[in-house]
DNA sequence: CGCAGATCGTACCGATCGGTTCTATCTCTG
DNA sequence: CAGAGATAGAACCGATCGGTACGATCTGCG
């Protein structure tokens, strides 16, 4: 071979931790709250590595954003299919993941709408309203099973208690947001799936 | 008088006219995406007086969000108020209103939350969290209007619905955001105000 | 008119930024 | 062992940053 696999001069897994070792530092000090020479202190790599790996800091702003984006997906995804076929279950399941995040120490919102609040760059901009797109058609999904008379609609709708569970978990207080979005959106879910209340 | 009022001398027009200026260039290309130096130009006043009147570029920030979620607070309460009585008409005169901010093409989600993602500042921060407790005030006085069962809960999902609906407008499609987020809020209060449908 | 002060425009400062380049070192391959 | 490639570490670059200093100009008051 002439590349070696899983060393410490894999390219590859050098990539790859960056990757690792980036998304956290810059989650937590913000995309252009941290400069690259200390950003690579703080993973561990020298400039050049970095450079080489990804060309500018951009592009690792991107690669990270991308690449975490497709986690957390997956990671809400299955969530909702760990909770079985029931599709209220399977948003009730969403929620309780979202609070756990929430009382994680490190959380600090949204990573994508931080990103796009911050780095004013088109590219990044794409990537969150990607990501925003991927939720949407998670949650679309769950209405769709649930039997919603308007399940984009309502996909949107639970989106939106999704976005705004985790804005106000950042900023106002983190304690009960998912619940309290979870009982929200199972109150909307009830209520789509059978003729409005009134009119 | 000592002080000249009125005129292009007097110290609180400048004041003013800074923060007005400042404010729309601010959220338009964010807290760090602009410097001083160009920041000055697009006001139309010189560094030397910008920083006679606010002492740093983050006291000026500080002033003008400050500022912004009073004025924003304001008029969302008087679009409710304006609405008449009804808990319901005063919900749906919010959302519409926010309609009515997420179709303007100089919006760019919420000036609150891009500057908490945006600024990592403690005061910054912390007029964020001040701003939602504003927004939580008036959604938690509709729902006691309103009757609702747990008004402090159902604010909270409220407020939700507001920043999820900001959010989704900025960075997935501005159309209907607004309109469907009242929908949601509709719902939640119709929901609220008898007897939970399933326990 | 003459003074006080608010403002402008510009030059300037040290610090930091993203990014490049260099040499030395290390690892794996042949 | 020899060579190729990946990496570390530090020096270095031009640009830009927030903030300051200074002289010129303007305005309103006495």
């Amino acid at each position: 071979m002439p590349v070696p696999k899983g060393s410490t001069l894999d390219p590859e897994r050098t990539r790859a931790t960056i990757l690792e070792a980036a998304t956290a530092v810059l989650y937590e000090r913000g995309l252009d709250g941290i400069g690259v020479a200390e950003l690579c202190t703080r993973i561990g790599v020298s400039k050049e590595t970095l450079y080489r790996h990804f060309g500018t800091k951009d592009g690792l702003v991107e690669a990270m954003l991308a690449a975490r984006s497709e986690r957390v997906t997956r990671w809400l995804a299955r969530a909702a299919a760990s909770a079985g076929d029931d599709p209220g279950d399977q948003l009730a399941a969403v929620f309780d993941a979202l609070q756990q995040w929430y009382d994680d120490p490190v959380f600090r919102g949204c990573a994508m709408l931080n990103a796009a609040a911050q780095h004013h760059v088109e590219s990044v901009r794409a990537i969150t309203a990607r990501h925003l797109g991927r939720y949407l058609e998670l949650l679309t999904g769950i209405a769709e099973r649930a039997g919603a008379l308007d399940p984009h609609l309502l996909g949107r709708q639970l989106l939106m208690l999704v976005e705004g569970a985790t804005a106000v978990a950042a900023h106002q207080d983190a304690a009960g947001a998912g619940e309290h979005a979870r009982q929200a959106a199972l109150t909307l879910l009830s209520a789509a799936s059978r003729p409005a209340p009134r009119g």
